[in-house]
Parts: C-alpha cells; structure tokens; sequence
RNA sequence: CGGGGCGUAGCGCAGCUUGGUUUAGCGCGCCUGCCUUGGGAGCAGGAGGCCGGAGGUUCAAAUCCUCUCGCCCCGACCA
C-alpha cells in the first residue's frame, strides 16, 4: 500500500471524547471513525487489523473442530417468545417492525435460532456432537456505550454454540472452546485471565470469562494468590477467597470472551431432541461460546502503546513493514525505496510505503502512531553505501543493513 | 433512567459573565507557491462556519430566555 493512497488521516490531538489510550489511539490512527454513539466505522486500515483477528479466530474455531455458518441478524419475535426473552432481554434488544407490524430484534446474540436450526436438522444421536459458530455484527442497545469500540452498540462478535448428547459431552466441549479461546487470545499477544463468572442472562450454572488485563477496564476481578482461584468480583461477592479463604488481589480487566454451560435451557424450552441409542428421546445438553472480536482490537492497544502511539503484535498489524524514504525527492532515495516495494510485494510481505513528501519528523510520528511492527527508512547519505536502517517498533532497536541483507534480516522478525 | 458536564471549521480551543467593538477568532490540519528533507521547520497567499436545531426577548443574539436534538463522564448491564 501507498500512503499517498490509503486514505489515511492521522490526528494531532485526539477527539476530545476519547479518555482512555485505546479510544484515543484508534482516533489518532484513523482505525475508526464515529458515526454515532457506540457505533463506529472502520477505516480501510482498521478494518485490516478486524479481519486478521477475524482469521485467527476462523482458525482456531476451525481447527477445534467448529463448523462455520452465517444466521440473520433480523430475528423474528416468535422464536424469542418461545424461551421469553423477547421480554427479558428488555431495551437491550433493538426492535424493529417491518411493513406488516410484524416485529424482529436485530440480533443481540443468537442462542435462539441456532436452537432453531438445530431442533430441524438433529434428529439423531448420530449427529452429535456438532459444533457451530460464526462471525457476524451484533447488536445491543446498551445503557451507555462507552470506550469507543469497547462497548458498542454494533460490533462484531465471534459466537459458537455446542450441542451435545449429555453433559459428559458439553464438559468435553467446554474444555475444547476453552483451550481454542487461549490459543486465540495467545496468537493475539494479549495477557490475560480465565476467571469464574456470572451467567447472567444467557443462563446455565458454569460460565468462564477471559479478561485482558488493562487498568482503564471495566471490569473487576479477583485473585488468589495463594490457591489461584480468580473469578469476577460479581461472582466472587468480596475479597476473600471461597477456596482457601485467603485475602485476594483485585484486578481490573476489559471482558474478550465468555463461555457458558448451558445445559438444557434453551434446548428444554424450544424442543431441541434427539434420539438416543436406546431409542428413547433426550434433551440436547448445550453451550455457547462469544468472543468480542472488534473489543480485541482495543484491548491489544490497550495493552500495547507508548507515548507514540500503537505497538502492534505483528500477528494483527494492519502491516508488517513500513519503508520510509526520508526524502522522496532524492533520487538514489526513492529508487532503492520503490525496489524494495516492489520487492516485499512479490515476497509476500504486507508492506506500506510512505511516499508522502513531507518532512522526516511528521513521517516518523506517524509511522509511530500507526505502529507497523517493522521500519525501514532509507535516506540519502545511506543510500550511498547501499545501506538501510530497520527499526523494531517495539524495542525500539535500529540495525543497520546492506540492502542484499536486507530480506534475510527481515525473515529473522517476520 | 438518576447525577454531572459539553455542543463555535476536519481536530484542539478562545469569545458568552457585562448583547453592539466580529466581516466570528486562534493553533494544528487542508490547498497554491517558494524554501526545506533523520523526529510534528520557515515565509507568502488561500479555502473552509446557517456559532447543534427551533422558537422567543431586543433596534441588535454565538452571547439572554424556553424547548428540543446530539455528545461525554459517574452508576446498574454486557462480548
């Protein structure tokens, strides 16, 4: 990609809306722009950074053995009233009609139709257990939205759904999900914990959320140090430890994923059997499993800046290299600029070129602020000797290197 | 929904108390030219606003009053 071309538009200052790092960073980057509030458009460069997440969650969903499907998000009332939370999920739930006064919720999340789905197509034992997912925009008509895409009232949403024989099967599942998620939120570079929480409305007696650790989070959370028992401070009700009774660490975090044992709720209410062996019908025992997809994308920022702006893990980087020609006037300059271009296309290598002719320093701010994992900067004395710098955007380390070492030392950080 | 705060150019802000001195201003950004090119340079010229909207008070409203819409922060909810 050429700067000159990508429609990206840095900011100075960050809108005066924004408190925490993240929201002000995904400003300042261009990442997105609000439309209104907690909803968002995502920038060319920010929809980059969704999409890599996105893959690494595909991945890892696929690779647990989930099957990828794609359901409305216009859900008619019907199916809501069938397990009532057309009522329950209250103002939540953004409602619509359409010409016929016929009423639909735009999808908040998606236990019910994939009820549905699933109360059509199983019929025997045979076919479970299966495991569905999918990644689609959700909606919820939050109370009060906040911290830009933290809590949005349209995001996208990672959810799966487990259905299984009895409940030795949804343990299984459970555990499957749970490994899947670290790996997720591992590849993501994010630190964080599985604590014990609240199932809330989705019901279910067991649920688990994975929190990234941020100060400016939302949420709270409680460790043992001594059993390592952690849960969030709803569940946990106070600072001493249920296990072991020892005084607890308290945390603050940003909410990625939750996952829940759900058991037969909305299986009972919606008539989800099978069955069995023995001929006899059974309950569909189920899970379900929602990871905030576009909330990641602020929890690594929040966990990875500086006062220059985003750090990113090159696993999500919108880019993975970044050439800055110090002088694109200079001749000697832009060709070994636009070699290498070229060059990383043909290898493969997500590359951007800031090939704005604008001073050094505004190109160095801002290739800091948009944080791409890797620098190159070419400049004129250099460029002489064949010479070109890397930086690492996160340690800050400078190497300089001959131009046909150039590839090899890249591979090293790649 | 309760409590607090804010709407003036793309972003950050001043002006409002005490209406007229404003053709509505400043910094950054944007456009043109010159100059400059290793950490947000300089000079000159320029574009961009129904001062959130609607009513009202007044000879006169960004400024005073009423209503309204939007946004942010603190609380309960959530991925």
């Amino acid at each position: 990609m050429r700067w000159t071309e990508s429609l990206i538009n840095t900011l100075w200052q960050a809108p005066s809306e924004a408190e925490i790092s993240s929201h002000k960073l995904m400003l300042r980057a261009g990442l997105v722009k609000k439309l209104a509030a907690g909803i968002y458009i995502f920038m060319p460069l920010g929809l980059k950074v969704l999409r890599k997440i996105e893959n690494i969650v595909r991945e890892e969903m696929d690779a647990s053995g989930a099957l990828e499907l794609l359901m409305p998000t216009l859900q008619p009332e019907q199916l809501w009233q069938e397990t009532g939370r057309w009522d329950k999920m209250g103002k939540e739930m953004m409602k619509i009609q359409d010409r016929h006064k016929r009423q639909f919720g735009l999808g908040p999340t998606h236990e019910e139709i994939v009820t549905d789905v699933i109360r059509k197509e199983v019929k025997s034992y045979k076919q479970l257990p299966v495991t569905l997912y999918q990644i689609q925009t959700k909606f919820r008509d939050e109370i009060r939205p906040r911290f830009g895409v933290i809590r949005a009232r349209e995001f996208t949403m990672k959810d799966a759904y487990s259905f299984d024989r009895d409940i030795d099967g949804l343990n299984k599942n459970y555990k499957k999900m749970r490994e899947a998620y670290c790996k997720i939120f591992d590849r993501c570079a994010l630190k964080y914990q599985i604590v014990e929480a609240e199932s809330g409305i989705m019901g279910g007696d067991v649920s688990h959320e994975f929190m990234a650790l941020a100060d400016s989070g939302e949420d709270t959370i409680v460790l043992c140090p001594s059993c390592g028992y952690s849960a969030s401070m709803e569940k946990a009700e106070g600072d001493k430890c249920p296990k072991c009774a020892s005084r607890m660490k308290i945390k603050k975090g940003i909410e990625l994923g939750h996952i829940f044992k759900l058991g037969t709720k909305y299986s009972e209410s919606m008539g989800a059997e099978f069955l069995d062996k023995d001929g006899k019908k059974k309950t569909i025992v189920m899970g379900c499993y929602g990871i905030g997809i576009s909330r990641i994308i602020a929890a690594v920022i929040e966990q990875n800046n500086d006062e220059n702006g985003i750090i990113w893990p090159k696993s999500i980087a919108p880019y993975q290299v970044e050439i800055l020609p110090v002088n694109v006037n200079d001749n000697e300059t832009m060709q070994i600029a636009e070699n290498l271009y070229k060059n990383f296309l043909s290898e493969r290598i997500e590359v951007i070129i800031d090939d704005r002719n604008e001073r050094p320093g505004i190109k160095f701010k801002d290739a800091d602020l948009i944080g791409i994992p890797i620098r190159i900067t070419i400049s004129s004395q250099k460029a002489k000797d064949n010479i070109v710098e890397i930086h690492k955007r996160d340690t800050g380390e400078n190497k300089l290197v001959k131009i046909d070492d150039l590839l090899e030392n890249l591979r090293i950080y790649l």
